[in-house]
Order: C-alpha cells, then sequence, then structure tokens
DNA sequence: TTTAATTAAGACAAAAAGGTCTGATTTAGA
DNA sequence: TCTAAATCAGACCTTTTTGTCTTAATTAAA
C-alpha cells in the first residue's frame, strides 16, 4: 500500500464530511469513526493535525465536531497527502537519495521524473469538490466491503 | 519516500553486484555493507531473504558472499520491489480498499489505474542489465552524497 | 587439520507507526 | 447555572520496522 494509514484515514474522512449535506455544520467525530470504521482516538489526533494545518476547522462542546476549512473546490488531494506523507513524498527520488535531479541523477531518475509529474499533476488536479461529486453522483463508496 | 529501507537497501545492494567486474565472483555482504554504508546484519538478512526468493545465491565461509542467481537481464526491478513491498504494492486500490475495481470502483479508480499501470510497465521494463549498464556507461551513482 | 573469513540464525533493542485510555476543557441548550 | 456532548491533551500500550549483537555453521586455503 502506498499511503500510510494517517493519509488513508484523513483522506476518508474528509471525502465523509465533504459528502455531507451542505445544511449540516460541523460533524461530530465520533460520527465519522463510526461510520468509516476508524479507531475514534486516532482520527481525532489526524483531524487535530489538519486543523493545525489549515484544511477544517473544528469546535468544541455540544453541537461540535469538525468542518472544512475552505470550499471543498479549494482544498486539494495532493496538499492533504503532502502534509501528512511529507512534502517530498511524490517529488522526491524512488532510490531514497536526497539530492537526485538531472544533474546527478540516480539509475532511475530520468523514467521516474516522467511518471512522478503525472503522479503529481493528476492528484494536483484533484479537489474535494470533483471527488465529493463523484462520489455523490456515482454512489462511490468510503466504506470497506 | 515511497520505498521502505530494506526495498531501497536490496535495490541498491543487487545494483552494486550487478555493475562488479563480471570476472568476480562471489562479493562478501561486508563489503557492501562498507561502500553503500548499510548495517552489514540488517543487510544479510534482507539479502537473505532475496537468495531464499532466487533473486541472488550465497556462499559461507571464506571467499564467500553472494552473487547474481541468473543474468542481469532476467533480474526485473518490478519483481524484486513486489518481494518485499508485497504483490500488490502498486496494483492495490489507492486509497487502501481491498476490493477496488472497474465495477467496484474508489473515488479515484479511475485516474489511478492509468497511472499504476505505468509505473508497472516502467518498472517491469527495467531490469538489472540496463540499470547496470547505465550506471557504468553514465557513472551513475548509487551512493547518498 | 587448523585458521581465518564468511553467511546463518536467533535473541534482543530502538524507533516509528498505529491505537487506547483517562481526564481536562469547551460549548449549546435546557 | 447545570448538564450533556463534544474536542483537546497527554500518558500509555501494541505492532511493525529498523537495527545490533552474539554464537553457530560453513568454506577455502595455509
Amino acid at each position: 500500500m502506498i499511503f500510510s494509514k494517517r493519509c488513508l484515514h484523513a483522506l476518508r474522512a474528509v471525502l465523509y464530511v465533504g459528502t455531507q449535506p451542505p445544511e449540516r455544520d460541523y460533524i461530530p467525530i465520533r460520527e465519522i469513526s463510526t461510520k468509516l470504521d476508524i479507531p475514534f482516538h486516532f482520527l481525532t489526533k489526524i483531524l487535530k493535525d489538519l486543523a493545525d494545518q489549515g484544511f477544517i476547522e473544528s469546535s468544541r462542546g455540544a453541537a461540535g465536531g469538525i468542518r472544512l476549512a475552505k470550499p471543498t473546490a479549494e482544498l486539494n488531494v495532493k496538499e492533504i497527502i503532502e502534509s501528512i506523507e511529507g512534502e517530498d513524498y511524490f517529488s522526491g527520488c524512488i532510490l531514497g537519495f536526497s539530492k537526485c535531479d538531472a544533474a546527478n541523477p540516480c539509475a532511475l531518475h530520468d523514467r521516474w521524473v516522467a511518471i512522478k509529474e503525472e503522479i503529481q499533476k493528476m492528484l494536483g488536479e484533484e479537489h474535494l469538490e470533483s471527488l465529493s461529486t463523484r462520489i455523490q453522483e456515482q454512489g462511490l463508496r468510503l466504506l470497506e466491503m
């Protein structure tokens, strides 16, 4: 699996929030945890990080929970992933070298550059809006089956 | 970073072996460990796994070490990676679902399919021969700098 | 046959990732 | 003002990954 559990939990959680009816304000983490079968306290920590990064907002107390901090069109999938996996998760060297570029390439550099740019392009184009729309219109799942 | 340490150590080790002069037979693991700055005992375990998988052969005792089990042209990079990261490392669902296919896709399925096929194609085309040649002819590195 | 050089095996330790628990704090609403 | 419902904070635990250490087994060559 390419992504860590943290990352998958985070993505599924924001997608869940993004596909809720617009009249809902804060969504309780307990609800997300139950619906998506993600450990509650673990999810709480992950979402706290996303809140610190400015992707979501949280409110304590009764009627509290989390909501998206920006319109879904402005919440980029690549940015969310990189905030969890690290900025250079997709831009780094496939053989793990810290400085690998055209001037000083590793043995797979040239071939990997083309692919990683496509991955970044694909993920950079995907926002919560496009994904949420697709999930709602086509009934795509957020749950393991 | 996409790959685990195990996987990077393994790839660099077999590339080191693959770029040695053909008159050399068994290469001591200690030499690989020192040259590539990989922890010796950790590398020994990783290489034992590669030997069990049939990628390399080992010999104990004086003048022992490891050597490739097949011609470099038959040692496929994708196969080596998958033997370490798992068979479905690149073929699996990007959102981590166990059953994700055209009939029952996740929200990123269609876009990810195209990319993962390219990754598999690229890595499937790369053998130790092509990489070793490139490393030797172009003086590409196996070392952190 | 002895010795030195090597991998194999397995116990152990350290670090990172994943997950649990308890209590403090905050908030809306009765 | 009180209470119930929520996040926040931090200690703690478990599992996986990464790495270390010691000893045994094997081998080539002196």
